[in-house]
DNA sequence: TGAAGCAAAAATGTATACATAATCAGAAAA
DNA sequence: TTTTCTGATTATGTATACATTTTTGCTTCA
């Protein structure tokens, strides 16, 4: 009867295993570097030991899990060269879908949609000074954008690449967002970003190509600074989603 | 007692199904957008339902497989277009290779064995003059190029990334590499593809970033011209590995 | 006290049985 | 002749049983 009710039914015991999985790795309940037993899984999750199993295998795919010689799998740990690799990696395809739909044109309604939500981003920044709520508002707004830009390239190979290096959460465009909500310099950084999102907008509708790529390459960079202040701040880096897995130099 | 059946005992039924339900999607005997039955799939690689379900769901993350929303998998179509995109997607990233070879420098070793391996391609590609055959042998020396080439970047998760995205065998760098050996120009795309290869190891050791990246790009577009080619004559179309999931416009 | 070996327990990989949902063929009606 | 409905068949999704291998913990020996 409720959504969730109706989700359940709605959902595979595979998919059901799927997010559950997923979501016990990001939030670090399966330790980095340890065989996840399929059996206290399935005591964990309610469902057969066939759609745990399959999860896994996808899971192993999505690259967040790694399979061990001796069977199994055991999550993936990850160090900071990782993480930047990862992020340089999705600028360069965000920068490529930028300058792919700036060579290739956009339907104007298209363009339109997409230049809403930086409206909406806009107000959204404005109000962070008075409201830090906003920033969960935010975090939708721009995985929204990104999502919408990526479109604008309209190939399908692209996106499900794109999607694929987007996976690891602190990868993702919204990675390090709430991670960077509580650093002094939150502010401006959102300025920057936002600048940035109309700026690669402007490029696109005057076809300028390398422009585009360039603005989102260097777009990414943003969150790449982000992970560097979030380590350096345990309150910033408890906000990052997916933490556990990464191996820090020193804990403090 | 033989490789083959040493292989055979050391592959597990899921490697096993893997490999072969790969390979009879490749060869055109299963249809494009046509349902995979598993009950005919066990019948045929004789391993029960398990490994070939998790085969089919790798497959499916591979991006060959589709899923039917009856349930159950298909196998992936292409059109001209994705190809295109294909192509494009991995020249953008074995240029990120490039370019962050070349800044973070690479080891005088790693790059004296990319140059053996060039010379030995030289080679190759004068004697293809005389002997039609050295085109197996360009095939692996320049598979084998490429992989060395993504390694000096030194990025587990860059090396993962440009798998998958050449998982399309007609998105490898060596996909087209049998096409081309039948068309009159394939000559000179050899001596241009080679000269490629030269000039990106300069740009590296000089660690020239940007040249580095623009030259793998532009490589990649040489797969580009021979699909265009390839696609405009039935003999150089056989030679496609996967050319049965290629969508074209008009058969003649 | 430490290491090595062995046995028991538990884990994975595989096969298969079962339930439910989808497909297909055929009959009946328009 | 075409369409629709219904029953039968076959498909997938899931659970579970079984065999083999790995792991663990205890005992024994140096």
């Amino acid at each position: 009867m409720s959504a969730l009710d109706k989700d359940d039914r709605a959902l595979s015991q595979s998919d059901k295993a799927l997010l559950a999985l997923r979501e016990l790795i990001l939030n670090g309940e399966l330790k980095a570097d340890e065989r996840i037993s399929e059996l206290s899984t399935v005591e964990r999750l309610g469902v057969s030991r066939t759609p745990v199993r399959m999860a896994l295998v996808r899971l192993e795919e999505e690259g967040l899990l790694e399979s061990i010689a001796t069977g199994g799998f055991a999550v993936k740990s990850f160090t900071e060269a990782d993480i930047a690799d990862a992020i340089e990696i999705r600028g360069t395809l965000e920068g490529l879908a930028a300058r792919l739909a700036a060579e290739r044109g956009v339907a104007p309604e298209a363009l339109a949609a997409i230049q809403d939500c930086v409206e909406e981003l806009d107000v959204c920044v404005r109000e962070t000074a008075q409201n830090p709520e906003q920033f969960t508002q935010y975090l939708k707004l721009n995985a929204r954008f990104h999502t919408m830009l990526i479109d604008l390239a309209n190939s399908r190979g692209l996106v499900r690449q794109i999607e694929r290096a987007s996976t690891l959460p602190f990868a993702s465009p919204s990675g390090f967002v709430m991670a960077q909500s509580v650093l002094p310099e939150s502010r401006s950084i959102l300025i920057i970003a936002q600048d940035q999102h109309r700026a690669v907008l402007d490029a696109i509708q005057k076809r300028e190509g390398a422009r585009a790529e360039a603005i989102m390459r260097e777009h990414a960079r943003v969150a790449h600074r982000n992970l560097q202040l979030a380590l350096q701040s345990q309150r910033s880096f408890d906000l990052v989603p997916g933490g556990a897995l990464i191996r820090r130099r020193a804990t403090v």
